[in-house]
DNA sequence: TACGGTTTGTTTAGTCCTGAACTAAGGGGA
DNA sequence: TCCCCTTAGTTCAGGACTAAACAAACCGTA
């Protein structure tokens, strides 16, 4: 009982997501961390200590003062689900609220097809029911395309045959549940901001390669979504004058070149593989010593070195990191890439760090989980209504979603 | 007597700031674009006007409503100075509160030499001296180069010779004022968004051409620094694999093919120009009809399209603006970039607004003035400590400037 | 000309949060 | 061992701000 009648909830949900992502810490450190007085984070935890969210942990040795008295999460306070879509399949992905991964499941889907709003509801259904017994919070949806923004989610892609795609409202009214989308890069660099390298750099990008190229730009912490939700479409930056006509109407396109059908283009031409072969006959051959190659990978990382550099000179990040399937051959593209980019820029920035991590198949999946757990970081509204729902069930551990058109948000009493 | 002993003193200069920047307006229409209750509108208004600040002035013509009373600055409330620095010479503009140009002057200065320092406090003490009674505010300076930070102002600068040069901490300590130093381009874009275009867009970019080419990158209404203070050094990204040796060490750099010395290049090695013509030779052949010359400028119009479709792609601007001393050449320029720009960008772009702007000689001091009005606005302390020493003249009408390293902010009583 | 609709501006009660002073709990040096 | 230093956490008075109700001033319209 006693509910003190939900004081600040933005700032209570700030708090069990700086724990989620950073793991147990003081008092003194929440506060230094949200930028608030030690007096209100006192105030604050009392709360949340009471209503269960959070508790305290043993001490921890005195760092020449009195000892801090750690606070953690409650682990059951949550869940998220996180849903990648593409064009043959769909991949979920169920994180606890710390991020941890605790299941994973992939199905076929036609991204084309006609009814592909009624099968994709079905599917996330299928695999929500099958999920923990603790609240979920919400739904995370990661597209290849633009979203106009994550609150509402209407996408519009090439990649997956969409045209204003009213994936948010859709899902929100079958599932009765907060919905965010977001462009799978942004997901990816929200993930890393929150988890990942980001924590430790305020301004980065992102960049993936594999079927296409693609890039997050991060400012200060925030991420860019450009006026129409379509910023960082890097594989269309012209940097030939000459090329084949890319699928954006444009020639000289970056992914046209640097894309897997722009590698394995070039590859066939130069009768490195088969006219019929893929580009695992390329990566093997490749791994397998194959000059001429390797000289294709070369060539590409050449390029994206020129590009990235002229992204730099532009943005003057922290540093870049590489992710995408495309990685697992980077070693070739290094090659290429690394002469390319340093000779490129000038000599202050020559030191900029590139770091190309590891990929896993779940990592797209995991990043738009995290467009749920990053909501109560969302300062500035990215995530306007949705986020404000995700927040009332992250503290109140129970809430209503809004029945689609413009949910009136009733706070929904304890359960 | 009866100082309310300062209120929130970022709300009140805010205030001043948006009556500066839109004229006068209503406290409903205040309460609405500052973001906070017509309740708390009401009382700081009343402080305002009980100092002297603002005024009432006549009812304005109901909109089905009560009529506004609408609330304008009192034009003596403050004054600030801009200062462009350049390797040849200085320019000084002192501006009103309300942004208008108030007085303006030019004088030689060599930015290279060993006693610069001193040089340019003695200019700006001569120009200072020569102005109006009202209250000054503080010093906005702009300059070609990196700027670590506004509040701080460390230059360094390749075009003016000038490595870690401590400019900000100078000026502080011998005019004892608050001065802001800014790279010259995003000092321009801040212009752009409080005067100009900018007012309705919240995401563009502003185009710089002339000697080099610079850019400005506003994104959601903040001004992209970049790490080192170096972002939007357009003129250093590659579009080619081969050219001369860029002052920045690279090759193939964009300002050496599209800056003012890359045009006369081109033209000499073409021999549009004589082998010791400059710039003026060639704009007047072009003037006068000259294919080959209008050739020049056609061609930097087609790389320079290119280029900015490019950062379209990453950035998703709303809007470009394009500036400097080259836009008179304009339209020769657009010959080749209209058609290359459009074709570059993807179908839902290709109709993306860039507007080429008059220029005039004090655009650029200008533009260092209204880094001191714009900090009101500076939500995200980007001027730092000098900027909270701003808001303290601004609505003390007194106050006295920080005495050079972390001076004591001390409220300083009334005059 | 009475009445609802609309927009502006003010008052009041009460919430959120901070600053300052304070207590608590350790470490290290003389 | 005592004293000073540092860090953690709490309490309390008070300021900034808001929500809600209300008053003011105009518009239409029936």
């Amino acid at each position: 009982m006693s509910r003190p009648m939900a004081r600040s909830d933005v700032n209570r949900s700030a708090i069990l997501a700086h724990l989620g992502a950073h793991g147990p810490a003081s008092r003194a450190e929440l506060a230094r961390a949200l930028a608030v007085s030690p007096a209100l984070m006192t105030q604050l935890t009392k709360d949340l200590i009471a209503d269960g969210l959070i508790s305290e942990r043993e001490q921890q040795a005195s760092q020449g003062g009195r000892p801090a008295r750690m606070l953690g999460l409650v682990a059951e306070a949550g869940r998220a689900v996180g849903v990648k879509v593409a064009a043959d399949h769909v991949a979920f992905v169920e994180v606890g609220i710390d991020g941890g991964v605790v299941r994973t499941a992939s199905e076929p889907f036609e991204a084309a097809s006609t009814t592909m709003l009624t099968e994709l509801v079905g599917l996330l259904r299928r695999f929500i029911d099958g999920g923990a017994d603790t609240p979920l919070l919400g739904i995370g949806v990661g597209v290849p395309g633009e979203v106009d923004a994550q609150a509402s989610g209407v996408v519009n892609s090439t990649q997956l045959g969409w045209r204003n795609a009213p994936i948010g409202d859709t899902l929100r009214r079958e599932l009765r549940m907060p919905v965010l989308v977001e462009n799978n890069v942004n997901a990816l660099a929200m993930a890393e901001r929150l988890y990942g390298l980001g924590q430790r750099h305020r301004s980065f990008l992102v960049v993936t390669i594999g079927t296409g190229v693609g890039a997050a730009i991060v400012i200060d912490g925030l991420v860019v979504r450009g006026t129409s939700g379509g910023a960082g479409e890097i594989g269309h930056i012209p940097v030939r004058e000459t090329g084949p006509v890319c699928s954006c109407g444009g020639i000289g396109c970056l992914e046209t070149f640097v894309g897997e059908a722009g590698l394995v283009r070039t590859a066939r031409e130069r009768g490195v593989i088969g006219a019929s072969a893929g580009i695992a006959a390329l990566r093997s051959a490749a791994a397998s010593g194959d000059a001429a190659a390797v000289a294709v990978f070369e060539e590409a990382g050449h390029l994206l070195g020129r590009t990235l550099a002229g992204l730099v000179h532009a943005l003057d990040p922290e540093i870049i990191i590489v992710l995408g399937e495309g990685t697992a051959d980077w070693e070739h593209w290094s090659f290429g890439f690394e002469p390319a980019f340093r000779a490129a820029l000038m000599a202050s920035r020559r030191g900029l760090p590139v770091a190309v991590e590891s990929w896993q198949d779940d990592s797209w999946a995991q990043g738009a989980a995290t467009l749920v757990l990053a909501t109560p970081f969302d300062a500035e509204g990215l995530a306007g209504e949705q986020g404000d729902l995700v927040r009332q069930r992250l503290v109140t551990q129970a809430g209503v979603a809004g029945d689609g058109a413009s949910g009136s948000a009733s706070p929904g009493g304890a359960r």
